[in-house]
DNA sequence: CTAGGTGCAAACACTTTGCATCGGG
DNA sequence: CCCGATGCAAAGTGTTTGCACCTAG
């Protein structure tokens, strides 16, 4: 988790954090990347790639990997499950209890060792839901 | 699921169909491209891509989309849950009970509609257990 | 000062697409 | 026959990297 050298807070390093702790949402990069132009014009994409990578090794950030998807960010650090909208792609915190029993479930099912889990939910979401009853956006 | 149009049983097709059936494994696109080409050598890799896509959406076969990784392909249609080596990156069949009961808990305390769900495990295989006891393969 | 960080552009890995041609039903 | 399927190459998409310059500590 902690490297060897400590992190240098560059103003960049330090605006991307800020910004992702004023979130509730869990932007991907590029939508953090708009974000963080507003106060720093000049900053690239790559600086908002590496800095996510760095900040989630260092523990500040939480990286997540979504099936199919782009990776999304979050400052929170505890664990939680997610839920994905199908339709809009937005992903919301589940806020229910983990269920670690299912790991030593699966340890025993399948011989692998040191088993964690994701749980990855995913549905309409309510913005959604309303906008289209009939569900059927993209099909048309 | 099903299309107006019945499925064309291509020469290919039927072979990736055919090999995908054979393999217990989750292969890649191109890993499949590999085994399919020693039948037909000059089958192209978008002609799997292709026929994965349309087979999945046809329900043949069962497309999964792995966080962060490449997506992977099954054959066989039934539900079931999934963990991938953090080593090497093969995945395979968890043999335990799914937990529908989850997406009840998730619905109501997200407000998310159609609510599904998937457990994504990961760990260590038995085979990269075996060659590395001291769990550091990429570090060095 | 100097190692680590930045911006830019180019490379990358994986997947999709445009198009002329092929072939299954 | 004709429309869906194919092979090829080219384009996309999201992410990473090489490099010269910059800056926090």
């Amino acid at each position: 988790m902690n490297s060897l050298h400590p992190l240098r807070m560059t103003q960049q390093r330090r605006v991307i954090l800020d910004e992702l702790r004023n979130l509730t949402s869990h932007p991907t990069a590029d939508e953090l990347h708009l974000l963080v132009r507003k106060r720093l014009p000049k900053i690239s994409i790559s600086t908002l790639y590496r800095n996510l990578e760095i900040l989630s090794a260092s523990g500040l950030v939480r990286k997540m990997d979504v099936a199919g998807q782009r990776k999304r960010f979050d400052a929170t650090t505890s664990k939680h499950y997610h839920i994905r909208c199908d339709k809009c792609g937005r992903v919301d915190d589940v806020h229910m209890d983990l269920i670690p029993t299912i790991e030593e479930i699966a340890r025993s099912a399948c011989r692998y060792e040191s088993v964690s889990h994701r749980v990855e939910f995913t549905g309409i979401c309510p913005h959604c839901a309303e906008d289209e009853p009939f569900e059927r956006r993209d099909e048309l």
